[in-house]
DNA sequence: TTATTTACTTGCATTTTGCAATTGAAATGG
DNA sequence: CCATTTCAATTGCAAAATGCAAGTAAATAA
């Protein structure tokens, strides 16, 4: 990596680089929570990404470390993208963000089981999301 | 409000409709860690936000509720921005992408005594800095 | 061997951003 | 007073990012 920047940066402002777009968190979010792995999956989502956008995306999120991009023995066509911890360790933001978005949008469609078990054990159900995405990669 | 959308969204993806753009969380970084109330301090974040993209954002972070736009009767000229409970409540959010941040960028730039307290006390943390806003609002 | 699936890329129109200059209202200085 | 400065923006335009539709290459399936 080059990795030249004006040295002391501000944390929100290092976030904002990696993913503070319209679309990174939202395959972060597909891959994390959804258990999508490929191409074609991330394409479904229902904000309806444009192919274009996904493979730039995706590109960039490779570059910042977040996924690793591997292909299918069994058939070489097929992609598939593995979580790094680096993008593990954002569990916890989402739920977080989540948590502030069931308080404040009232057409919230969060899944309340999930949110009543951040309420009630956040650090299990954190590294529950967490294992649940590992095994799956495999 | 109007408030006529597709009912029953991802609480990401609302979050994101508020905040997901390269500089709402800059503002409410400044406005809400920095004590910064007025559009020309906003204007000297070293990130460097252009005037008329400072001015769009206010608008929309003010229809969208995280502030109000309010004249100071000493100076009619003058305008600070307060901080709504939806904006404060982004304290955490905040907090966490901090957190993260600090160990995956080997710049960063975040208070060390900051995050201290976070990981030790992150409630008390919590409370004290949306106090700490609510104070200089007035 | 032809068709289909998968993961993209390309080209182009639209939208958003960034930059510089300008504005208008209100305060301040002489 | 009247000219100057301050403050919070707005305007115009070039550049970059995004969205959309169509196309492509490699691998597999029929």
């Amino acid at each position: 990596m080059p990795e030249s920047k004006p040295k002391n940066r501000c944390p929100i402002d290092y976030a904002l680089e990696v993913f503070g777009d319209r679309w990174t968190l939202i395959v972060l979010r597909d891959l994390m929570l959804s258990g999508k792995r490929h191409y074609r999956e991330l394409m479904t989502s229902k904000e309806g990404i444009a192919t274009n956008i996904l493979a730039s995306r995706l590109k960039k999120m490779e570059a910042d470390g977040l996924v690793i991009r591997k292909h299918k023995p069994e058939d070489k066509r097929q992609v598939f993208y593995e979580l790094t911890d680096k993008a593990l360790d954002l569990v916890p933001v989402l739920l977080e963000i989540s948590r502030w978005s069931v308080i404040y949008d009232k057409h919230t469609a969060a899944p309340p089981e999930l949110m009543r078990r951040y309420q009630e054990e956040p650090q299990q159900l954190i590294a529950d999301l967490q294992e649940a995405a590992r095994v799956r990669q495999t």
